[in-house]
DNA sequence: GGCAATTAGATTGCGCGCAATAGAATTTTG
DNA sequence: CAAAATTCTATTGCGCGCAATCTAATTGCC
C-alpha cells in the first residue's frame, strides 16, 4: 500500500456538517420562496432588492444602492436598464456630476411599494419564524458576514 | 393631497431588518472568502460542491449529485463538462441503465481531495466560530431552509 | 409484445455576480 | 494651470441557477 494523504481521518470535511453549505441552501431556498411572490410585479430577487433601497431613499446613484447591497456595477447597470425597460425607474446623468447616474422611481415604480407590502408579509410567513427567532438569527448571520468581510483584501 | 397606500406606516420592511437579505448577503461572502482558496485547485465553490460529493462517493449518477446539492441537470451538465475539461473527473454512461450517467473521478480529482482539507481548515478559521456557535447557527439555518421547503409546490 | 407514462440527462435562454477593462469626468498635485 | 491619480459607470466574458424543452432509455400497463 502505498502512503495517503488522508490517512489518520484527514479528510474534508462532510457537506451536511459544514456552515456554508447550509447557508448557500438557505440563499436558495429564499429566492425560490420569493419568486413565486415577485412574479406578479415583474421583479426578480436582486431587483427587488434595488426597489427597496429606491423606496427607502429616492433617487440615489449607482454606487450608492451598490454599497447599500454589496453589488457592483456589473451587476447593477444590467439590471438597471431591465428596471428602466419595465418602466420603473428612470436613469439620468447627474447634472453636477456627470461621471453618477442617478436613479429615481417613476410613477409606476413608487406605485409597487403597496404591492411590495404583501410579499414582506407572504415572506414573514414563509420562515414561520417568531419575531425573537427571526432577530436573533439574522444578528448572528450578520455577525459572521461581518467577520468574513473584515479579513477581505478590501 | 390625493391619498397615498403606504399611510400609516405601511411600506416595505427596511433592507436591514430583513433575515433573507442577511442570508443573501451572507452567501456571498462566503464564495468571495472561498474563491482564493479555491482558485489554487482550480475549483469554483460549486464544483467544490460535487467534488466534496464525490471524494465522500465516488461513482454517483448526475442526479444523485444534484439530489444532494439541491441543483438541478442544467446548472450540473455544463459545469461537470468543465470538471471533465479539467481532468477531475469522467463521465459514463452505466451499461445497465443507459439513461445514467456515472461520474467517477479520476486519479487527479481524487488527488485532489489533500489539498482540500487546508481549504476547510482555512474557511473554519475566517468564519472565527467557536464550534458551538458554527453548529448552533448551521442547524437553525438549515431549519429555516426546511421549513422553507416544505412549502414550495415540490 | 406494444403503447403510454416516466425518468435521466442535455440544451437553450435569461438573469445574476464578479473580475477585468475601458472611457469619461473630476480631483489632486506639482 | 497642466499632468497624474482617482472616481464613476458601462461593457465583456465566464460561471452559475433555473425554467422550459428535447431526446433517448426504461418501466408500467393492457
Amino acid at each position: 500500500m502505498t502512503k495517503k494523504k488522508q490517512s489518520r481521518g484527514e479528510a474534508p470535511a462532510r457537506l451536511e456538517t459544514q456552515l456554508c453549505f447550509a447557508i448557500y441552501g438557505a440563499a436558495h431556498a429564499l429566492t425560490r420562496t420569493y419568486k413565486p411572490l415577485l412574479e406578479p410585479l415583474g421583479l426578480t430577487y436582486p431587483q427587488y432588492l434595488v426597489m427597496l433601497v429606491l423606496w427607502e431613499e429616492d433617487d440615489q446613484s449607482v454606487r450608492a444602492i451598490g454599497d447599500r447591497l454589496g453589488l457592483d456595477s456589473g451587476t447593477l447597470s444590467p439590471l438597471l436598464k431591465r428596471l428602466e425597460q419595465g418602466g420603473l425607474v428612470s436613469r439620468k446623468r447627474d447634472s453636477q456630476d456627470e461621471r453618477l447616474v442617478r436613479i429615481s422611481l417613476t410613477q409606476k415604480g413608487q406605485d409597487l411599494a403597496s404591492q411590495a407590502i404583501d410579499v414582506t408579509r407572504a415572506i414573514a410567513e414563509a420562515t414561520q419564524c417568531s419575531l425573537e427567532e427571526m432577530e436573533g438569527l439574522r444578528d448572528r448571520v450578520r455577525a459572521l458576514t461581518g467577520r468574513l468581510q473584515e479579513q477581505q483584501p478590501t
